[in-house]
DNA sequence: TTTAGTGCAAAAACTTTGCAATTTA
DNA sequence: TAAATTGCAAAGTTTTTGCACTAAA
């Protein structure tokens, strides 16, 4: 019994993704931009609003990363404890060790390649859309 | 480019699930399987201690389904709000609906067929295991 | 200048921890 | 009886909300 998916192709915007997705540009949301770009690694608003040292408040971490996540350029994964980010340029997952945390990105075209660093690998396929009727 | 997975085999017992996981049976475990057993479909630790009206501390509720998940008793499902539960009698996964939270399991043998329902369907695979490291 | 975004304070919600009392094997 | 489990109380974390102030278009 097989599972398969085609992996969504996802535009990739150079500059001003911001006013190509439609949102005002302001500091906050470049600030974290750069950060997601900066930390190729999932992070979360924590983490963010920890290495941004103060200079943006905890509140308006979570509300940009709604926003950017809506606007698609941000991907956001449920993790254990909290959710976390990363930048929306090449739809990938990522596979955790469940001893020591280590994690590592999958490029859907890579994926199988680098599972094979992995055992007892057990896999959780999270699906969301509309449903006929909502999308009426 | 194509993603497939073969869906885990999970073995089904009948009986006394609790022992064979090596487990002891316990009131409060009995309960949340078989109140799990009823709601097929995926329910929070939230849901279970209301749906039991006081007969659990809601802390007990936690506590063993963290042992029932652990025992691969019971699956998690890492949600927006709250984690979500359900009986590992088979592996399957799930849909959601973006806009009414409609949900609907999808057993992996018909996992096409049942997504035709939904339209503008994202995924996120979500994988762990042992890296190479931990798994000396 | 009108709308959208931000910071502060506070609260809400989910989950975890410590410890004494109780139940299980 | 020894070990595991439970309930209670309390705290820890992540996330959300309201409102006045500020920055963006």
């Amino acid at each position: 019994m097989q599972l398969f998916f085609v992996c969504a192709k996802l535009f990739f915007m150079k500059e001003d993704l911001l006013k190509q997705a439609g949102l005002s540009k302001t500091q906050a949301r470049t600030v974290i931009l750069a950060f997601l770009k900066k930390h190729k690694t999932l992070v979360s608003a924590g983490d963010i609003f920890k290495g941004l040292s103060g200079s943006l408040d905890r509140v308006t971490v979570y509300r940009n990363l709604e926003a950017l996540e809506k606007a698609g350029l941000v991907f956001k994964e449920l993790a254990e404890k909290e959710a976390l980010y990363y930048l929306a340029d090449k739809q990938h997952h990522h596979i955790t060790c469940q001893k020591c945390g280590f994690t590592q990105c999958l490029p859907c075209d890579h994926i199988f390649q680098k599972i094979k660093n992995f055992s007892q690998v057990k896999h959780q396929l999270v699906l969301s859309g509309l449903c006929n009727k909502c999308n009426k």
